[in-house]
DNA sequence: CGAATAACATGAAAATATTTCACGCACAGA
DNA sequence: TCTGTGCGTGAAATATTTTCATGTTATTCG
């Protein structure tokens, strides 16, 4: 029998082109979709999409059934929501606290899909910049923190992974370097947000460690940041999403850190007390599933 | 996680009013829904219906749950039609042949809606009354037939069971009974169909095993059969639904013969080759459904 | 070319989910 | 009070879905 479930899974399908990466997506593995096509192709008598080409391509058979999912998600979510608001109430509020100044970037679009969804909820940001989110949220200033995860005091989502990659002018000395090690940023200047150190993934996990001597330098906003390390005036470590563009016009140059690269994980932390409140949930599943689709390079967690 | 088997039992639900008739429409047993439902009113935190009343009363969630089954199931239905026809092709024919008169009663709104589904299929009746419908199947002069079943030489699909009660004339001699046995027969007039004695479950079932000596008259309409009963020319045995009308108009009068009645189970009975296609397993469907809802006092089969 | 990689398929085992069975409870009507 | 009917529930039986381990095929890269 068909089932919801199997219109997820065309839909994760076309969103993604591959088995593999529509497993993520749906936290399955890739061979539990497999068996899930070929059910329904035998179901169906006909296959579904070609797997030869990349992204796969719907048969005429596999475009009706995505058709009909389509139609019957969007229905489904608001339907959802609308038996979480009976049962629950539809009124709260959100006030967001960011640990990681470059999730500005997706966050307002993300943002006004919430209000869309939830217009009696009242979504805020608070500044968290300066002072510690973990104490924003203890203090009952922010109903949650997204950056790392503050477990096992509150409840956790997880979000996804991104690399961090070192960001350089163009010529600039390291530039020849595939990869870049703790020792090449001996004598750089960094720039970085107005954070702590310790906030600082490559300081805390790289530089601090190997002991190096660098200079520091901070700007309030990503795109000061890239104008700082365009002119020369210091190198940068930001997610690979934020700087896409940059480097794609030339405009910057990117490099991983280490063999691995330095990767990051993000998550959302709630208090206990708000960690089944349909809102609360759907606001994680709008980040995920947004971010899923217009970050470039990241993995969803979990 | 809502899947739209759980939209079917709602609507089922809704429809029959209450747990045991709709697990009888689903094929499933009254506990196989209730588990189920209490999952949905795990899940969403809130029960669905009021089960005091009867029929049972959906709450706002429930309502609006069953709000989305009104707009899914539909889209489901249609989308798996196109569906098999991309893969079957859609055109065919369909010459259906009647064991039982009555069915004429309830055949044509089918016939409409099975229209309205498939219109490439053309669906015709083929009259069956004087030769076997077997033979026709055999001959390929018809592609279904309804009535007993035709196996194992041919797909038997099951419909519904249904009781038959002989009706009298108001004041009948009988009336007084409230179960007939087969000596009540004996010097009556039996008013039938004309069609041979072994088509007659009353006879072949009842009257003949017991050597009951009776009259035999025929007549082709149902409402012919029935004004002769009312006339008082005779006594007949028809299908409950059919003569539902005019037993609570006091028209005629109806009493179920021996112990636990006389019960007739109607089937479909297609040739192998047609046994696949989608769009006589649809018209099977709509039958069942279509009686379920319409028809009094029947009990889908399987 | 041959090795390495990546994407998908597949059978068997494991994990889950669903359904049935058997029984109990509550209520309505005789 | 007894009986029949409808619903709930735990445990067992089944069915389904998912994972695991591994195979196949196509493609890339040295």
């Amino acid at each position: 029998m068909l089932e919801i479930r199997h219109l997820r899974t065309l839909s994760a399908l076309r969103s993604s082109g591959s088995l593999v990466r529509a497993a993520q997506l749906l936290n399955l593995t890739q061979s539990a979709l497999s068996h899930q096509i070929r059910l329904l192709e035998e179901r169906y008598q006909a296959p579904l999409f070609e797997r030869k080409s990349m992204p796969i391509a719907f048969t005429a058979t596999g475009s009706r059934l995505l058709e009909l999912a389509d139609k019957l998600l969007p229905e489904i979510e608001l339907a959802e929501r609308d038996v979480a608001r009976l049962s629950q109430g539809d009124k709260g509020q959100l006030r967001v606290a960011l640990e990681c100044h470059t999730c500005f970037d997706w966050l307002m679009p993300v943002m006004d899909a919430f209000r869309q969804r939830w217009p009696d909820v009242e979504i805020d940001l608070v500044s968290g910049f300066h002072s510690e989110p973990a104490d924003l949220l203890r203090s009952g200033e922010a109903d949650l923190v997204i950056g790392s995860p503050y477990g096992p005091d509150f409840t956790v989502f997880p979000l996804f992974r991104f690399e961090m990659l070192v960001v350089m002018a163009q010529k600039h000395r390291l530039q020849a370097q595939r990869r870049l090690v703790a020792s090449d940023f001996t004598g750089e200047t960094l720039i970085t947000y107005p954070v702590p150190e310790e906030r600082i993934d490559l300081i805390r996990e790289v530089l601090r460690p190997a002991g190096i001597e660098f200079e520091r330098r901070t700007a309030e906003l990503t795109v000061a940041v890239l104008q700082l390390v365009a002119s020369r005036r210091g190198i940068a470590a930001l997610p690979n999403w934020a700087i896409k563009n940059y480097v794609d016009y030339d405009y910057v140059v990117a490099r991983p850190v280490g063999e691995h690269g330095l990767w990051s994980d993000l998550y959302v932390s709630v208090p206990d007390a708000l960690q089944d409140k349909a809102y609360v949930r759907d606001f994680v599943s709008v980040i995920r599933e947004q971010c899923a689709a217009s970050l470039d390079g990241i993995k969803l967690l979990s």
